[in-house]
DNA sequence: AGTTGTGAAGGTATTCACAGCG
DNA sequence: CGCTGTGAATACCTTCACAACT
């Protein structure tokens, strides 16, 4: 029994959906989730089976969206406590964050930010303290930082990253294009803008032709066609 | 014949590996491209030999950098010419890609920028035209824009990525954390942040066990483990 | 009726192992 | 020998089809 990371990958984002939603109560059917996310209701309903079954609120109705997010939560090891993030280079794209609302809603934490220009580090507001870099090591294993997001200058990307994984992240989501050369106990997530659009035009190009007769929906990467 | 998505994506990664390398002539292995990439070495030459063969440069020395890439460009369609992107929203996140020079390399070209607030695009300042969103049904079929990057706040999201759909785009890479349900000829690439932590997490949550005896390197997500 | 749940089938991508070339 | 190239084996994930339950 392993969970398959696609279907981690999902269900992680289903859980964030249902906290989200609306209707706290009501009960919500594989098909439902199918119009939110473009998944077909037999991924759902296999995923969710993969995580053990007594989801369902009675038998007929549906899921309960509390349990099943509760459910997916523990069995990702998502526990109790909000994961606690840092934002590493606070330049343009990386100042960005310090304003962004998405983390409110989600079980992240954004609670520090690192930059090596102290300048910077001290004109910029935020609602968690900025540090200049040289103190990584010692603030990140003191609040028990995991994650990283790493938005410095491409040229200083991988020794950021290694300095990252000595003091203790063990995810770093990488906004820069460099390739990061880790070992791979850390997951790296790729975002750059030009790597997501190699990846649109990459997927385009072999588009393949079993377009078959559907005009649903598609939503995500994942939707492996 | 026809090359998988996996496959597809880590070629098009490799292609701007190879044009951003140094050594534009000398001989490249696969095993250092697992060394900067990651990915087995045993992935790298099944993925190109999936594009025909004759890349090597004599038999035994490795790829010939600059013949390879372009059999990739050549083999994903990457025709010539640079491809058109537009941003569409300049709140914090959307204004910072305006300064972003990581398109230099590329072979994209972020050539219009879209908000909805007519003040922002008067003041804020780029190498290429800012419009109000009410244009783009104009310009972007004009400016033969096919990849948007959406920056919009989320509960525009969706109207928005609808709206460019009907301008002719075809990829749209998606920084809200909105799930995009839209036809699947279009494709969308996820990049929110909170996605790509929950992704992370997910991912750290059922590494697996086999992590057998080995300290190579890893490197994007697609290392499917 | 409409739903979940899941074994079994099917398809895809990864990994192996080794032939073949320089 | 070291390296590519690739058929074959394997592992993985998705899709199907239908039983079970309300």
């Amino acid at each position: 029994m392993g969970i398959p990371k696609p279907t981690a990958e999902r269900l992680a984002r289903l859980a964030q959906l249902l906290e989200q939603r609306q209707n706290r109560t009501v009960p919500v059917t594989s098909t439902e989730i199918e119009q939110l996310t473009g998944w077909a209701s037999h991924t759902i309903r296999k995923d969710i089976s993969l995580l053990g079954a007594g989801n369902t609120i009675a038998g007929s109705t549906g899921y309960d969206p509390e349990r099943l997010s509760r459910a997916i939560r523990e069995s990702l090891g998502f526990t109790g406590e909000s994961r606690n993030c840092c934002i590493v280079g606070l330049g343009r794209l990386g100042s960005a964050f310090l304003e962004y609302s998405g983390f409110y809603g989600s079980h992240f934490t954004l609670c520090a930010g690192f930059d090596s220009n102290v300048n910077r580090v001290e004109i910029l507001k935020a609602d968690f303290p900025l540090f200049p870099s040289y103190k990584m090591k010692e603030v990140i294993p003191r609040m028990g930082i995991r994650y990283a997001i790493l938005a410095v200058p491409p040229s200083q990307a991988v020794q950021t990253a290694e300095k990252l994984v000595e003091c203790g992240i063990t995810g770093i989501v990488n906004f820069t294009p460099v390739i990061l050369p880790l070992p791979h106990t850390v997951e790296v997530e790729q975002v750059s803008v030009i790597d997501a659009l190699s990846k649109l035009a990459a997927r385009l190009a072999v588009t393949q032709h079993h377009a078959a007769a559907s005009d649903t929906t598609q939503a995500d990467e994942n939707t492996k066609e």
